[in-house]
DNA sequence: CTAAATATTGGCCTACAGGCCAATATTTTT
DNA sequence: AAAAATATTGGCCTGTAGGCCAATATTTAG
């Protein structure tokens, strides 16, 4: 079993770095011409043009759908973050410039083929940066309000803010709907909410 | 120039795998305590304790500080995407299970040492999937709900998910608090939300 | 061990929310 | 021009929410 890179571009040579990257790989303008051999393990190098989005998109479901192990790597004329990003929501394991040099050429095939993602160091970060930022400080701020209620009423808050009504919560925490109200008129007076809706913008809140 | 492993643990002789993999590691239990050619390329292993949360943070910073080239990897006891997330936006460039094989290890190093990223299949999808929603993809679905409402009733719905009351909502629309309420069971039905708190989550929600 | 905080529930009362039926004027679509 | 969708408002009625006063059992903290 050998591995297999495949070029897919419009242009009919391809680039000068890619051939001298990878002497032996094939290089057509369509997926459905490529023939392969199913046991080989397939790379898929896409070169992208900024006005081909759409393609791009289908040649990716297109290629994992029939080659479930295959990697794909896409090289972008024009980098930029979102395409990146949608990329690899497609499973794209790499993210290039499409004129990086040969020797990064095969840098990249070596991370991939490890099992590695291959993305450009300022994409990783606003990745992170985002995910952090509006996943883990939301947390942190939905959990300090958290931390101002008791255990009960942590219960209470939490089901009121997901839109149950009182009765609701009463019939899952198996108490009196007065109880529910109780705890949820010293949650308003703790946290400083008017009402459940106000307490559901607080802990759902995206800032 | 050579490439240096540092394994950072609590165990005396780090797990069998790690040696395996790399027999002319050094072990040690703190960072402060392992001298090394400053030349020499570093690759630090983080043996990550459920309970050393706030150890971990101050390690990389202090890594990262004194060797600015070095990559980190942690080896996590259980791992986690909430502290995967927090390692990598502090730097390191590998988060994997501390009882990964030896031939996994070697893996990592080669991905890691050719700059790439290295992390769980599902914990990329994560990150894409949270970056990909909270950027984009959470304001579509809002004007797609949005777009389903007339004029009027957007305004009296955005006001309503922030949270005001019909009376609140009349006076800053001119209108009586009877049309208010009408626009909003309009709203309701079109939208298929049982009241207003549902509304504002489907406004406010981030998913 | 006592004082303070929590968990539970009751009754009562007022305000607001939202549904139902209905009507009119204006705007948009066909 | 006729039909359909919108914008406005009324009255009425029911249910839920949330505040106020009050009491008891349990748990926790000093």
């Amino acid at each position: 079993m050998s591995i297999q890179d495949i070029f897919i571009s419009p242009l009919e040579a391809g680039l000068t770095s890619w051939v001298e990257a990878f002497s032996k790989a094939k290089i057509a303008s369509d997926i459905k011409t490529i023939k392969v051999k199913k046991t080989d393990e397939l790379v898929f190098w896409l070169h992208m043009n900024a006005d081909r989005q759409e393609w791009l998109t289908n040649a990716i479901s297109l290629i994992l759908q029939k080659y479930k192990n295959a990697k794909i790597v896409v090289l972008a004329n024009a980098p930029n973050q979102a395409e990146a990003l949608h990329a690899m929501s497609l499973g794209v394991v790499a993210y290039a410039h499409a004129y990086s040099p040969a020797n990064m050429l095969t840098e990249i095939k070596t991370v991939i083929s490890h099992g590695g993602v291959w993305m450009g160091q300022d994409l990783l970060k606003r990745l992170i940066e985002v995910s952090t930022n509006l996943a883990g400080n939301h947390a942190e701020q939905v959990n300090q309000h958290l931390s101002m209620l008791t255990a009960r009423e942590k219960q209470v808050a939490v089901e009121a803010a997901k839109g149950l009504s009182n009765k609701e919560i009463a019939r899952i925490l198996t108490i009196t709907e007065r109880t529910v109200k109780a705890h949820l008129s010293s949650t308003f007076e703790r946290l400083g909410a008017k009402d459940r809706l106000h307490l559901a913008l607080m802990l759902n809140k995206k800032t």
